[in-house]
DNA sequence: ATCCAATATAAAATACGTACAAATTTAAAC
DNA sequence: GTTTAAATTTGTACGTATTTTATATTGGAT
């Protein structure tokens, strides 16, 4: 995703173009593949922009999952992560360590299918496979850390 | 889930048997249907027994986790809800007032599958789908509160 | 009945996220 | 380029969920 359409899609909802946005945006890009919380935003961003404040990253991030810009991936050990990926996919998340992987995994029946126990439950609007494991890293660990991290 | 049961399970893991431990497992299968938070189970169990205190509900539902004998069904609105029910089931979140349903689909693939994209990443121990969806009741409400309770 | 490790308790500490008011900045009109 | 109003950023205080700490209590083996 290039700034230029960002730029554009805030011009659309008449919200700002700041640096704070552009550089946010930027740093949950840069970091997609750990699925940033926003704590590791605010300490990516603060590299580059060190007066940002970790208020402006919270809100920022917030107003980006609004404009559909990224999307909350999974909440693990107590923190919103983050994903710039909007498509289709799936995660697969580390009881020992919590770090969060990409699934790539056809499941159409999920975006559509409405199990029979649904029916009058209400209206799905999406679906999502967690995967709950160990990852390779913490397999050739002798003494991987506690899995409290996640469920 | 007898109470006998869960009494030779902590006898097996050389942990005792206590009135608080008795009685918040009770309130999570009395409130099964709720997907229930450790306020909530606080909550039911002072009812009966006033003087519990709210960490060791928080601690006992944590032992519980560890012994197998209930599971984190979800982390929703930022509070973690525990579940009864072990076997392989799905939930239904609505964004609306958070509440939480059980799905029940036949999925196998998700306990044996590997997708591809999961080679050399690690191993799978569990696979579980999150629908995301409104539910019936705020369907049928004129205003439905925010949708901020989830993702 | 006694004893010790395990557990429960209350209170304080921590962690994540949000709300607020004041200062700054964007972007549009002139 | 200035002016200006509205939006945004910032620092901080606050709220809620959860964990830790220190002490008192209790389960259950002997």
């Amino acid at each position: 995703m290039k700034m230029s359409v960002l730029e554009e899609k805030l011009r659309q909802k008449n919200l700002k173009i700041t640096p704070q946005r552009l550089e946010i945006l930027r740093a949950v890009q840069r970091h997609q593949c750990d699925h940033p919380s926003a704590e590791l935003i605010y300490q990516a961003v603060k590299k580059r922009y060190p007066a940002v404040s970790l208020a402006t990253v919270y809100k920022t991030l917030e107003t980006l999952v609004q404009i559909g810009e990224i999307r909350v991936a999974i909440v693990s050990g107590g923190k919103t992560r983050y994903d710039t990926r909007m498509e289709q996919h799936h995660h697969f998340l580390c009881s020992y360590c919590g770090g969060v992987q990409d699934i790539e995994m056809k499941m159409d029946c999920l975006e559509t299918y409405c199990p029979e126990s649904l029916a009058g439950k209400g209206t799905i609007h999406r679906g999502e496979v967690i995967f709950h494991g160990i990852c390779h890293t913490c397999e050739n660990k002798k003494n991987p850390p506690c899995p409290s991290i996640c469920s």
